[in-house]
DNA sequence: ATGGTTGGCTTCCAA
């Protein structure tokens, strides 16, 4: 099973993208983020023709996440649980036994900021969730942007980012507790240097010098991590002209 | 070099 998950950032701009990787790649899952569209302008007749299912919850202008699959889906959740939250981050839903958490945490914007505090609380009730949906579902796979890079050795330059959000201490805890719960991060399963990344700034070439991060994830339940193959970015998109500053994110179970 | 680029209910905000 090849499950995949890609910050978009716009998919009236990248839906070309999202349909060549979707023929190329043909992955049975993958999670969109920041769609950034209002649902009745989603276009999921598109994503039919190639034969994906989907299911969305967006909102215009900002946020927004999808899911298209091959196989039917059965949608559960398009909230936090007991989170007064308008903003459209999370998708939960199910195909067959395997249970998907689709996700776009909030980013912070600054340490110093009202965005910063609400993405700990944010955090805080997600870990929360967490521990009731691995306790009811053996199989489950939480991925998207999260927003975290986990460790300095998924920043390019640590000393350089030191201070800003993606990287602070209280964001980096709220990931291990995503982990001491029991969700393992599959590109760790596989890979253990530095250098890889799933996001580069738009601004001064920072693709090409590989000045990235590493925040978009896949974090598999221990049952589904038992039979994880790999996991690994695909750059290539990237290259393509207009391309999304984040790639996607792709794992084997 | 405290910059730079992209997308959107655009003349600012969010990333």
């Amino acid at each position: 099973m090849k499950i995949a998950t890609w910050n978009i950032n716009s998919l009236r701009v990248r839906l070309p993208h999202v349909l060549r990787w979707l023929e190329s790649q043909r992955p049975d899952v993958l999670a969109l983020q920041e769609t950034k569209l209002p649902d009745p302008d989603f276009p999921a007749e598109e994503f039919t023709r190639l034969g994906y299912h989907a299911a969305f919850s967006g909102q215009p202008a900002y946020n927004g996440v999808a899911l298209l699959a091959r196989a039917p889906l059965t949608v559960e959740a398009t909230a936090l649980p007991d989170f007064d939250d308008a903003q459209k981050r999370v998708l939960f839903a199910h195909l067959d036994e395997v249970h998907i958490l689709n996700l776009y945490v909030p980013n912070g914007q600054s340490l110093d900021s009202d965005k910063y505090q609400y993405k700990l609380r944010w955090l805080e009730q997600l870990n929360r969730w967490l521990t009731q949906l691995l306790r009811e579902h053996p199989q489950l796979v939480v991925l998207g942007d999260l927003n975290i890079a986990p460790e300095d050795r998924d920043v390019h330059d640590p000393k350089a980012w030191e201070g800003g959000v993606l990287v602070s201490s209280a964001e980096r805890a709220a990931f291990r507790s995503l982990l001491e719960q029991g969700l393992q991060d599959s590109f760790r399963l596989f890979h253990q240097e530095g250098g890889h990344y799933s996001w580069w700034d738009y601004r001064a070439a920072a693709f090409r010098r590989n000045l990235g991060l590493r925040i978009d994830h896949i974090l598999l339940s221990p049952a589904l991590a038992g039979r994880c193959l790999g996991t690994h970015m695909d750059r290539e998109p990237r290259g393509w002209e207009r391309p999304s500053d984040h790639v996607p994110v792709i794992t084997m179970l």
